[in-house]
DNA sequence: TTAAAACATGTAACTAATTACATGTTAAGC
DNA sequence: GCTTAACATGTAATTAGTTACATGTTTTAA
């Protein structure tokens, strides 16, 4: 369904910007939900460009490295807002490998359980506690409290979403250890 | 890195089943965090028959229908606990096209933002009310409530941390509209 | 009895994504 | 001045996953 399309014109609807700040763009709060290794980046590119969807010019950083920087054309702007209004059906299997394993639960003994659950709690705990601490940062930034008209207004949803979703992951661990007690 | 294969033995550990069992159990439970397509599914098995992880006897069903129930070998179960034992680093990336969408909030109008968001919301509750339902009849189905030991644990996780991800999704896109008032 | 849904198994073609291979420049810190 | 991290761009090979093609049997319900 090419969805790496999408999120490389919406980046792009951004601003312009070079395969490399892409690749930069999913290590960041939109890579807890999407994301590509610039393998795949720079063919898509590629790809967007002979499509007409995109452009770009090749810019001189210092002495002589050549960088392209890709800006969206009419058309991939008009293809950009005709996806992200389009409704698409909730995707239901969303893969979880540990979330497998619990499946299996019954193949495990109390302590290999406790121990996989004490396991992938305590890396939830250390991922909500950096999820958080860049909230705190983009809140820190913010002048006024953020709203549907602040340039991150996007950033900040993903961000929020994250954070509940580590939540609750936690959460259930925590009550599915003690159901294991 | 090959989890349809552990999906597989750990399916074949709770019992000996078809390649069309397999594919049935992915539309239950374990389909909210795993799944593959029945043309995946024979392949794999085929793969794994080499490898002697799992082997089959043909069974006749009906007057003529040859059917392959697969088994675990000591091979395959002995791969299978040590798959089930590995801690795996937490993956980052959990893709969600509608979480894509909203990082480029910025793009859209505040309508099209709150048409979208409600349309979300609506599938997010019909998809809790059908996962409730289902905790329902397993909850029914107990005599005893549910334990470690218990043959259903792994199905009532499963569907517990299913249903939770939805409430908290639902939240999330609550407080969003709220945002966007 | 007959039609439809469920059971059952496969392959082919294609798309998506990862890992590995491959190379070079520029900026920052010591 | 030198080293390291970050910036920058590509391709090749492989694996994973989806859609489409292809066929046949058995059970259930009208």
């Amino acid at each position: 369904m090419r969805v790496l399309k999408f999120a490389i014109l919406g980046l792009l609807e951004q601003d312009k910007m070079t395969g490399y700040d892409i690749a930069a763009a999913f290590k960041g709060a939109l890579g807890q939900f999407w994301s590509a290794k610039h393998s795949q980046i720079y063919p898509e590119l590629k790809k967007l460009v002979v499509e007409e969807l995109i452009a770009f010019e090749t810019v001189i950083q210092g002495e002589k490295l050549e960088k392209k920087l890709y800006s969206l054309t009419a058309k991939g702007t008009a293809e950009l807002m005709d996806w992200i209004q389009r409704v698409e059906a909730v995707n239901v299997s969303n893969k979880d490998e540990f979330m497998l394993k619990t499946y299996f639960i019954a193949a495990m003994d109390k302590q290999e359980a406790q121990q996989l659950f004490s396991n992938q709690l305590n890396s939830r705990q250390r991922k909500l506690e950096k999820l958080e601490q860049i909230l705190t940062e983009l809140e820190a930034e913010q002048k006024a409290p953020i709203h549907f008209s602040s340039p991150e207004f996007g950033h900040y949803l993903v961000l929020t979403r994250a954070i509940e979703r580590e939540k609750g992951y936690i959460q259930w661990l925590e009550r599915s250890l003690a159901l294991m007690e």
